[in-house]
DNA sequence: TTGTCTCACGGAAACGATTCTGCTGGTGTT
DNA sequence: AACACCAGCAGAATCGTTTCCGTGAGACAA
């Protein structure tokens, strides 16, 4: 079996209570006694136990991460990011996908955990409540909460929307569709009214048929697209919630023999590695995704030792980068 | 602060003991008992703590899953089936990227978890070493090891590759180049290995510079095809050990004015959703990379129950997906 | 009635750490 | 020489479970 505390006093002929000092650093001890303990441990191999630790100081040095399903690019990277963060801490993350779970079942994480990180979905308001009403340290992927006293990691959808919108309208296109995200992603919903309130704003029109859903992949996207494409009056470019979906509508405009930009523009959000090599390249807002997993891990940590400090919210800045798939790259203006 | 088991066997006036039993269903226990027990349980809104129910079991519900990193689709896939697999069992999932951390922080991870599993590699040879030594239960996503006393779940990568091989061959290509993985992935090694082997075994000639190495992602696929491209000798086709670069090799391709699959056929490894929505579609090995996830999960349970059972490595297959890009669609067959 | 057996349940000892409290012996002051 | 003081360490309580062992009460046979 694993040697315990007690092995490594018994070997160094000191308490356990002295192992456990020269462990942590958290009192004086003797030169001498600190290497006759160190021997010890050194010998035996020794290893804490996380859980006993975990048991006295009811604190488990573990993170959860709470997100709909996994399958995706963009759940890779908000993992990648949350766990380097953690790990430099200290800490480990505990990763669990939401979908085809009770909210029932989501709650035996708490204990496991310090502190979590949500995806925010109205799909998830049950298991917020009982969060929340189990006082569990919870960081949103989305917007704050101040009813439930929850901080929030989120994208600057808006501005971002804003952002590429204005740049379509500023290179001549007006008929802009829209291919948005599920309703269970707030970020989905928030692109979605961004473009509506833009285009009201810029006096543009919103047919119907041009405001389109997918599920934040490439098929859905390719599927949406198709649906645009059969629409008496064919958009002149198309905003598409995420890149996967804008890469699945470019395939679609390609299928129809029409040509992206100069038929459609298209433009994505996300910003993801395989865009900058479609052709034409993905114009896209950029977010740093995994940024945004770090930056969540680092509210988490910091709320969890501020339980009681006010709520925060952090925006995260998106930007866009243009380039050849909505038709005012710097190449084209070259022509 | 959170009700203990305490407070239950207060308020229901029974022993803790009697909690426990009702709550785990190990021993008789009256109606009426249970009933009083099961009020104060929900009055109380009480949930064991997994810590301290860790510490009296010796185990703690936890796996641990072990990769390079995590910013990738593959992994994405792999950490979706294994969550899923393990939350199905009650067990929760820590997932942990080795890149840029020591063994020895590696293993902080085993004290928390019940069993791990681990992505083969030269690299983290250390790091099983330790394992091995701590006698920590652990699936490899490689081969197994019998000196480690290490069971494995490994794609079936020679088929695959063979497969992938004589299909371009008996479709008249013989210029068969290949876009390889990083010598750090063992996957990527075997690909490569049966590749010489099969181009070995038909006496076809492997060219210098028919071997390119990849990154496993979509710009060193893009950059290992420039390469080919610039050779004496263009090759007729080529085979990438995933798909991920076999996209950007078609890119590659395209940027070169050349055409998929008439003048370069392209094969890939993994059967990438994406991959299907390619222009033309991408013929792929496909491996069904979550069902790895599971599987891993699967084994490690089983070996948990069976520490001293004999190694066991299960192998999944692989197919071949044919699609327009290796120039032997249906499609194509019907012209 | 007495003895035996079984069934429910209570008591208490683990599990392996942290940490509070208090003891001991050496040093420094007067 | 007497005393206070402090550094360094040991003892023991504690965290919240599971589980072994034992006990009392009731059922049943003798």
């Amino acid at each position: 079996m694993r040697a315990t505390i007690y092995d490594v006093a018994e070997r160094a002929k000191v308490s356990i209570a002295t192992v456990s000092r020269v462990l942590n650093g958290r009192a004086k001890v003797t030169d001498e006694t600190r290497a006759r303990v160190m021997e010890a441990v050194e010998a035996l191999n020794y290893r804490p136990s996380p859980v006993a630790r975990g048991l006295a100081m009811r604190a488990t040095s573990v993170l959860g991460l709470f997100h709909q399903n996994f399958q995706s690019i963009y759940a890779a990277q908000v993992i990648s990011g949350a766990e380097s963060e953690a790990a430099a801490a200290g800490y480990a993350l505990l990763a669990i996908q939401i979908e085809g779970k009770e909210w029932s079942e989501l709650m035996r994480i708490p204990g496991r955990a310090d502190g979590v990180i949500v995806t925010a979905s109205p799909d998830n308001e049950a298991f917020l409540q009982a969060l929340a009403q189990a006082g569990t340290p919870t960081v949103l992927l989305g917007h704050a909460r101040q009813d439930l006293k929850m901080d929030g990691v989120v994208p600057d959808n808006r501005q971002g929307t804003i952002a590429a919108l204005e740049h379509l309208i500023a290179h001549g296109r007006s008929k802009i569709a829209h291919i948005a995200g599920p309703e269970s992603s707030t970020n989905a919903v928030e692109r979605e009214q961004s473009y509506r309130d833009t285009m009201a704003q810029h006096g543009l029109p919103v047919p119907d048929g041009y405001l389109q859903h997918g599920e934040f992949n490439f098929v859905t996207g390719t599927t949406a697209m198709e649906r645009l494409l059969a629409l008496p009056e064919i958009p002149d470019a198309v905003f598409c919630a995420n890149d996967m979906m804008a890469m699945g509508a470019m395939q679609a405009i390609a299928a129809a023999d029409l040509r992206v930009p100069d038929d459609i523009a298209v433009i994505g959000f996300d910003g993801l590695e395989a865009g900058e090599y479609m052709t034409p390249p993905l114009t896209t807002v950029f977010q740093p995704i995994e940024d945004i997993g770090r930056e969540a891990v680092r509210l988490l940590l910091w709320r969890i030792e501020n339980r009681e400090a006010p709520v925060r919210e952090e925006i995260i800045r998106t930007q866009l980068i243009v380039r050849g798939s909505c038709g005012a790259s710097a190449e084209h203006e070259n022509l």
